[in-house]
RNA sequence: UGGGGUGUCGCCAAGCGGUAAGGCAUUGGACUCUGACUCCAACAUCCGUAGGUUCGAAUCCUACCACCCCAGCCA
């Protein structure tokens, strides 16, 4: 196998083990309990497993960890598999542990049993809990440690059988129970759980602890590279306490660890998002001001876009919270390659061009100025027009080069226009504008040598129709930072929202928009990124703002 | 007070004994029929702290400090 320039440590720890013959190729898993929906985090480990994977010319299984039954309330492979293919990855095979591989660690279990490196313990599990000892003091050895092999056999057998309630029994791996890990104090690795399995129904009621099941089902389906975040380090000694017993050959997987992805002013703890989803505080699993995968996707994020922030984040074993600018760079920047531009007035002031007589014209659209190959679209001008509201002023401030009394402006893809004439209302609020186009100065026929500092978006009134604007402030208010910490502080989870994260408006919208599909992502041109969500009805289109654009017009 | 990890710019992150890459953010400025994009420029004499080794250290040694993880019959 092809060593490779590394990137980062884990592709260094790879080449020593390839070049020193420790492992002979690159065969990596992605193994989820199947109890959940990935979120951004998870999407971290998916790339780092089945890129290094691939790098290496190897490949990667997709492994339902399904070692608990009471934790598993379903079947997420096709959700999963789904959530794969959407960030554009295969893995080589869909494969679940509880299937494929309980018989074999069953065996290996009674074999450990029968080579004393395990034994049957009928502590309760407070005695347990109890006598491991404490971080700082050594455990007490079970009174049950050094019973005849023959009786821990028995037991575990007539466990197995479904002769032990649960809880009466367990199976411990006989390590040193004042070993300064307290993972290694003779750690359980078998539970009676009298319940159906998802997968295997009642075939089952003992079930491997994954500090158990997890290195010997990465070994019996030949995974060499077993990687994950650090908070399993302390368990890696285990890991390999187990293969070196268990496992007893000569190629073994090897565990590396990475630091998990951290975000500001996120929360992605998988029972908080429950709570919201439950409470219909959000829209479900898939609310566009969730980092679930399901969520970034109805929101308008592309996969491409979420791995070039991964990507730029790095691999490394270091604590670090990376702000959201970071994830919205790399969000806006995939998007600018790829959304179609349209014009959508957000906020309408009616303007009626005085000196325009003709019924309409047709003018031209890029669909993507920075893609040559997107082509363009046709919009309309006419006599009686909208543009936001915000691009005109009364009294403009320094620099501002959009409308104003008596100034011109161009309009996107049509004519410069001059007002003459702010029409106001009784109240005083400003009813519409008048203003003439200035004829020779048509958007690519332009003769007239007028210079224009500005130019804004608008829509024709015949051209256009309402649509519904979705728009989301982080979930999450800014002076929360760090959540989680904010939780376990104290704080309660509806503190933590902002109020009313999510607002709707009404937009008109270009007709050119009236062929959207569900997850097209468009630019509304000068205001931002926008999908359509999945809650538009033929007649009555929802857009959901992925993200603005960057504004750098300041008023000083 | 045990064990395991980590400390390089506001935030990520290269660097692996030869004299501090890059990205995000920020700040100027250019360009622009999107104040977007793009482009230029500025932004760590210093690498947790203190000593030591060396002609030479962020990189080696020693001590200290800070932060994170571990006491589920969860994964």
């Amino acid at each position: 196998m092809k060593l490779i320039e590394p990137t980062n440590f884990i592709e260094e720890e790879i080449n020593k083990d390839l070049e020193s013959g420790k492992a002979k190729e690159v065969i990596t898993r992605f193994p989820p309990e199947p109890s959940g929906y990935w979120h951004i985090g998870h999407c971290k480990a998916i790339m780092i497993d089945f890129e290094t994977a691939k790098k290496y010319g190897g490949y990667t299984y997709l492994r339902m960890d399904d070692t608990n039954p009471s934790k598993e309330d379903g079947d997420f492979a096709d959700s999963y598999l789904a959530d794969l293919k959407w960030l554009g990855y295969t893995p080589k095979k869909l494969i679940y542990a509880s299937e494929a591989y309980f018989d074999g660690i069953y065996e290996i279990a009674e074999n450990l049993i029968k080579s004393g490196d395990a034994y049957i313990d009928e502590q309760s599990a407070e005695e347990l809990s109890k006598s491991r000892g404490t971080l700082t003091t050594p455990g007490k050895e079970s009174p049950y440690r050094n019973r005849p092999i023959e009786e821990s056999l028995k037991i575990f057998r007539d466990m197995k059988a479904g002769k032990y309630p649960e809880g009466k029994v367990v199976l411990r791996a006989k390590i040193d129970m004042a070993h300064p890990n307290m993972n290694m104090r003779d750690p359980v690795i078998y539970r009676v759980q009298h319940m159906s399995h998802y997968r295997t129904g009642n075939k089952w009621c003992i079930y491997p602890m994954y500090d158990f099941a997890h290195p010997l089902e990465d070994a019996l389906e030949g995974v060499t590279f077993s990687l994950c975040d650090m908070s399993f380090e302390d368990h890696r000694p285990l890991y390999n306490w187990v293969l070196e017993k268990g496992w007893k050959k000569k190629y073994a997987p090897r565990q590396i660890e990475f630091a998990k992805l951290n975000l500001e002013n996120v929360l992605l703890g998988k029972r908080y998002l429950r709570r919201l989803v439950d409470s219909k505080l959000v829209l479900g699993w898939d609310d566009p001001r969730f980092l679930t995968i399901v969520g970034m996707k109805r929101r308008g994020y592309t996969a491409q876009g979420i791995k070039d922030f991964l990507k730029s984040a790095g691999v490394t074993k270091a604590d670090s919270v990376i702000p959201l600018s970071a994830l919205y760079y790399h969000i806006r920047n995939d998007l600018n390659n790829v959304a179609t531009r349209a014009m959508v007035v957000l906020d309408p002031l009616k303007v009626v061009i005085t000196n325009y007589d003709k019924d309409s014209e047709e003018i031209e659209i890029e669909n993507n100025p920075n893609n040559e190959n997107a082509g363009s679209h046709k919009a309309l001008f006419s006599k009686e027009i909208y543009i936001e509201k915000e691009d005109f002023s009364l009294n403009p401030p320094p620099k501002y080069n959009r409308l104003v009394e008596g100034g011109i402006v161009r309009l996107k893809g049509a004519y410069i226009i001059k007002c003459n004439k702010v029409v106001l209302k009784d109240n005083g609020e400003i009813d519409h504008l008048e203003c003439e186009y200035l004829p020779n100065t048509k958007s690519g026929q332009d003769n007239s040598g007028i210079k224009c500092k500005g130019t804004i978006h608008f829509v024709s009134a015949k051209n256009c129709f309402k649509v519904t604007i979705r728009d989301f402030k982080n979930l999450i208010k800014e002076q929360y930072v760090d959540p989680m910490k904010a939780l376990e502080d104290g704080v309660s989870l509806e503190e933590l929202l902002t109020p009313n994260s999510m607002t709707e408006s009404v937009a008109y919208a270009e007709n050119f928009l009236k062929t959207a599909k569900v997850e097209d992502k468009f630019q509304f041109m000068r205001k931002g990124y926008y999908c359509l969500d999945k809650d538009s009805t033929k007649d009555s289109l929802i857009f959901n703002s992925t993200i603005s654009l960057k504004d750098s017009f300041k008023v000083k």
